[in-house]
DNA sequence: AAGCCTTTTCAGAGGGTCCTCAGAAGTTGT
DNA sequence: ACAACTTCTGAGGACCCTCTGAAAAGGCTT
């Protein structure tokens, strides 16, 4: 029984590190999603702009890029051509703005590739890379292979499907609460802080306070641990710990 | 059967000690958390401002970084991008009031850094730090890769899930209590002085008396010795004891 | 055995954390 | 445009935790 993804980092076939770019004209963006990547295990490199990232691609060969669709040079279409002329199997994974050209980046996703809508949440995006990993056959002997199927107890999510169920019933979630017990689940047996919650779950530019994780979690017990025995335990003073009853 | 984190120092893969900087602006702290650091086996320096401790970060090369987010020529946020430029892999741990909590550390939880509010406790410091060595995959082949499963008889901790069983059955402690109790189980068969305590586990400015820690012991026997063997004892005059039946 | 000192235990006040409810504001789907 | 849902805020209140003070128990010395 031990953690499953903060030891065994995720690694290519070859025994490295997987490697990603991000591309992002806000360096307090660009901050926090390479350290969170880098938590992971991700083998991290940064560019502000188009020209940068594909010089930097070029010389880094990463595996993954994350890319703003909007850069002070050029636009994301532009620079996914070149990516694509660079490196033929590279995943990219777009930010965008919400009210940004919908249309024609669904049509980048039909190449494999996806987004995600700014304000995002870092499990948001650190989900979808893995899932664009995973279904470009990359990370076989990381646990990546399994992300798909996370499982606490009688406690089963299945990413993909975005199904939840406890016992084999299944329990209905909102997005919100989906993404606050994906991180639970990814996490289990340990105990998580309502700060450190916030930092994942919830949006980077999210205003308000610890109470909406106390509430939230409120929310979760309601659909999961009702009438049962519990699997979200309170540590008071510390935080929220999801763990089968045994131990 | 021995002391296990003051004999066998932390060490680095290279076989060299842990080396942390500690940055606060006052002597008294510094001069505390510094103290308590070197005794742990760690090699330590200090820096008042933010200014010299970029600079002592580059010459000294720390493996980790105690940051108060207030110093006199500038903030925390940065300090950690000036560290995070010279030093790639680096732990930090900021110091922080406690209203400045809400005030704006987003984001530092998500890249592995942790943070903890002032007033603190040695204890609470020395852990946190301890767990972001561990994370960051450091320490192997040192103590620290068990260090979240402490073994005392048939006590065990599990400082992660924050979960303490004896004999197998759960046993529910509040946080001081868990405090407590996690130094006793990192310093077994050697008496600690309710002084020694006090200056531990419990906040640097409180103003109180040892009294409390003969409460607090009082309290963890009934919760842990109840009808058993006892595993704390008191050595009258001198201080309190955790060790196993057989010596 | 008496007296003194240390330690343990009890009871309660006060403060803090957490849970829940109700409703406002925003979003989505029909 | 309307209904249903989701997200978040604020307030109230329950419960737990911490610490104080005092009394009881236990140990050591004389």
């Amino acid at each position: 029984m031990e953690n499953q993804n903060t030891s065994p980092f995720l690694l290519r076939p070859d025994g490295t590190p997987v490697r990603v770019l991000v591309v992002d004209d806000e360096p307090d963006l660009t901050e926090v999603l390479s350290g969170a990547l880098r938590y992971e295990g991700w083998e991290v490199r940064t560019a502000a702009d188009g020209a940068s990232a594909l010089a930097t691609a070029r010389a880094f060969g990463p595996d993954a890029v994350v890319l703003d669709w909007m850069l002070p040079d050029s636009d994301g279409l532009t620079v996914l051509r070149g990516l694509r002329a660079e490196l033929a199997g590279v995943c990219v994974l777009f930010l965008t703005a919400r009210d940004a050209v919908e249309d024609r980046i669904a049509g980048i996703t039909a190449g494999g590739d996806d987004y995600v809508t700014k304000p995002f949440s870092l499990e948001e995006v650190l989900a979808r890379l893995r899932g664009l990993l995973r279904r470009a056959g990359m990370a076989r002997g990381s646990d990546l292979h399994q992300a798909d199927r996370l499982v606490v107890g009688d406690l089963v999510m299945d990413e993909q499907a975005r199904e939840v169920t406890r016992g084999g019933v299944v329990i209905e979630l909102s997005r919100t609460e989906f993404e606050l017990l994906r991180f639970l689940m990814r996490n289990p047996r340990r105990v998580l802080s309502k700060a450190q919650i916030l930092d994942r779950v919830w949006s980077y530019d999210f205003g308000g306070r610890a109470h909406v994780v106390e509430l939230y979690i409120s929310y979760l017990r309601k659909k999961i641990d009702a009438g049962r025995t519990p699997l979200i335990h309170t540590v008071r003073g510390v935080g929220y710990v999801l763990k089968p009853d045994v131990s």
